[in-house]
DNA sequence: CGTTTCGATCGAATCGATTCGATGCTATCG
DNA sequence: CGATAGCATCGAATCGATTCGATCGAAACG
C-alpha cells in the first residue's frame, strides 16, 4: 500500500482512508489513489494487517460434533443457516470446529457452542483464558457464556399432556444421550408420566431409532405412546412399527420434537415446533453484541405443539 | 509477551521460540518462560499477530449455496466431512462461504469452490488479484484452479447402457440446472440414447423432485424409465409413481446418481456411487499443497455404477 | 592447545496496515 | 477583517508477534 500511495502521490495514511472511508477524503484524491492501485495490481489492503490492527479477524467459530452427523439431522440446518446469514450481514464469517480438534491458533473473534451432545470441551478453558466471548446454544449453562435456550421442559410436558388426554396411560420415550435438552425435556415429560419408561439413548437418526427400539419391542416392550426426542426419531419409530404391522397411530402413537418437514413420511407428526430460525437469529445477535462488548442477556425461546396424524386415542385406556 | 519475557528474564525472541518451539530452547527456559506466563494469565500468542508475520491465517473459505440447501442433499455432508478432517489434521479451519456474500476482507488462506450450481461467482475476480489458490469441485474449469472432478459422464453412461440392455428404448431424465456436471452427464447419456428427453431441471430436492415429475406424468409424459440426476431426486421419482399407482421397477425404472443411503425407502435404488469422501480428502489435500506453493495436477475421480432394486426390464420393449 | 561446531540466546528488522493528534487551508460568522 | 470552524491531509506511533543474523560459551576434534 506505500507503493499505492507514493505512486498517487499521497501519504500512507491518506492511502487508508481511501479505501476504508473511515475519515472524508476528496473525491480526486480517492480516484488518484484507486487509480493507482489499479495500475500496480494492488487488491486492497491486507485482511491480515487490518486484523491485527483491529483486534478482531472477523470469524466466529461454530463447535459441531462430527460435521455429518451435525447435519444430518434436519434441524441443524435452518438454524445454522440463520446464524449464517446475521453474520455475514455484518461481514463476519463462520467456521466450522469439528469436535476433538483444538482449533487453538485460529484467531476467532467469537465461538458459537451448539450442537454437539458433549458436555465437556477441551478448547473451553483456553477460550476463556484469551477471553473470546462464548454463546451456548442448549447446552450446559458455563460461566461467562451467553446462553440461548428453548422450552424444552415446557414442550415436552405439552406432548405429555396431550398423550394424557387421549388417554395414554402407559407411554415409552426415546431419549438422547444426556444433555442439556434431554434432561429438561424428561423433566417436563416426568410432569405428567412420572412412571414413563426410558427405551434408551439414541441418536437423532433415522435408522438409530429404528433399531432401537426394534429391539425394545423385540424385548417386550410395551406402551401405548413413544414420545421421541426429534422427528427424525419419531419418523423411524413409525416405520419400524409398521413394518411390524402395528399401525399409527391406532396401535401406538408417536412423537416427535423439532417441527421439521418429513416430506418422505405419508403422515404429518405430532411434534414439537421451535422456531430453529429464530434461534439462529437471536445466537447470531447475541454473538454480535458480546463481540461489540455489550453485557448480553441470556435468551429463552418459545415452542408450540402441533398435533398432527401419528398420535390418536390410547388402544387400550387404563 | 514482551511482559512475559521480561517476568522470564529472557529477551523476546526466546519467548517466543519458547512458544512455537521452532528452534531449540534450553529446557529450564522454556519452564521459566511457561511458568512467568501463567502468573502473568498469558494465553500464549495471538494468533492475529502471528497471521501477519507468517502471512497466512490457517483458515480455508468454501464457498457453498445456501447452507440449507447446499447440506440438504446427503451427497453433501461426506465430502465436507472429509474436506473438514484433512484439513484440520494440517491445523487449518473451514469458514462456510453462503453464495451471495463477498467475503473479501476476511484472510482466506485459500477457497474451495464447491456444490454451489452458479457458474459465476462475484468474489473470484478479487481472489485471484489476491492470489488466493482455489481449489474447484465440479465446477467450471477457471483459469488458474485446481480442478477435481469425478466421472460424471462415465457414470451416466454405465446407467444408460444398463439400462439399454435391460430393453429400455424410451427413456426421460430429470435434470439439474445447467452445470458441469449436469453437462458431462447429459453427454453420457446420449451416447446411448441420443434422443432422450429432458423431463426438466430440478433442484436435488425430494419434494421438488415429485413435483416436476408430476407434473411432466400430468402432461403425458411417458417413458419406461427415468434417470435422475441424485439419489434423492430418485427417490422423489420412486414416491410420486407409487403415488400414482405405477410400479418400480414394474412400469417404471427408475435410476440415481451419488450412492448415498436412503434408509426411508424400501428398496435400494440403482445409482452411480461415487467416492465421496474420497472427493473431499482429495479437495482438502490440492488445497494444501496449493497453500505450501505446490503445482497441483487436476483429479478425476472414478465411479462405479451399483444395480440395485429400483430398475428392471422394460415394461413395453420396443 | 588451537580451532571448528553446535546449541542457546539476543537485538533488531519486519509483516501491512489503522489511527491519533497535529497542521494547513478554506469557508462562515459576527 | 479577525476569529472560529471544519475538512483534507500528513507524520508517527502502534497492533503483537516471528525470524534473520550475530554473539557467546562450551563441547568436540585433530
Amino acid at each position: 500500500m506505500a507503493d499505492v500511495a507514493a505512486a498517487a502521490g499521497v501519504s500512507l495514511s491518506t492511502a487508508s482512508l481511501a479505501f476504508s472511508g473511515k475519515k472524508p477524503v476528496s473525491e480526486v484524491t480517492r480516484d488518484r489513489v484507486l487509480a493507482a492501485a489499479g495500475a500496480l495490481g494492488y487488491a486492497g489492503p491486507n485482511p491480515l494487517a487490518r486484523n491485527l490492527r483491529q483486534g478482531r479477524s472477523g470469524v466466529v467459530g461454530v463447535a459441531v460434533g462430527r460435521l455429518s452427523t451435525a447435519f444430518r439431522d434436519p434441524a441443524a440446518l435452518p438454524m445454522l443457516d440463520a446464524v449464517s446469514e446475521v453474520l455475514d450481514a455484518a461481514g463476519m464469517g463462520l467456521l466450522l470446529m469439528p469436535e476433538g480438534d483444538e482449533h487453538a491458533g485460529l484467531p476467532l473473534d467469537a465461538v458459537i457452542y451448539d450442537i454437539c451432545g458433549c458436555e465437556t470441551w477441551g478448547a473451553y478453558d483456553d477460550l476463556v483464558a484469551r477471553g473470546v466471548p462464548l454463546v451456548v446454544v442448549e447446552g450446559p449453562a458455563w460461566p461467562g457464556a451467553t446462553y440461548v435456550d428453548v422450552e424444552h421442559r415446557r414442550g415436552a410436558a405439552d406432548v405429555a399432556r396431550h398423550l394424557h388426554d387421549l388417554g395414554h396411560r402407559h407411554v415409552a420415550t426415546l431419549t438422547l444421550e444426556p444433555s442439556h435438552p434431554q434432561r429438561e425435556r424428561e423433566a417436563g415429560l416426568r410432569e405428567v408420566f412420572p412412571e414413563a419408561e426410558v427405551i434408551g439413548p439414541c441418536a437423532s437418526d433415522l435408522v438409530a431409532a429404528q433399531s432401537v427400539v426394534g429391539a425394545w419391542w423385540d424385548d417386550g416392550g410395551e406402551a401405548t405412546a413413544v414420545i421421541c426426542q426429534s422427528d427424525v426419531q419419531a419418523a423411524g419409530v413409525v416405520l419400524e412399527a409398521r413394518r411390524r404391522g402395528l399401525d399409527v397411530p391406532g396401535d401406538v402413537s408417536v412423537a416427535g420434537f423439532d417441527g421439521v418437514a418429513t416430506p418422505w413420511l405419508d403422515l404429518e407428526l405430532t411434534t414439537v415446533v421451535q422456531p430453529l430460525a429464530e434461534k439462529g437469529r437471536a445466537t447470531a445477535r447475541a454473538v454480535l453484541s458480546r463481540i461489540a462488548g455489550e453485557v448480553v442477556d441470556d435468551v429463552l425461546l418459545p415452542v408450540r405443539m402441533r398435533v398432527g396424524g401419528s398420535t390418536g386415542p390410547a388402544a387400550h385406556p387404563a
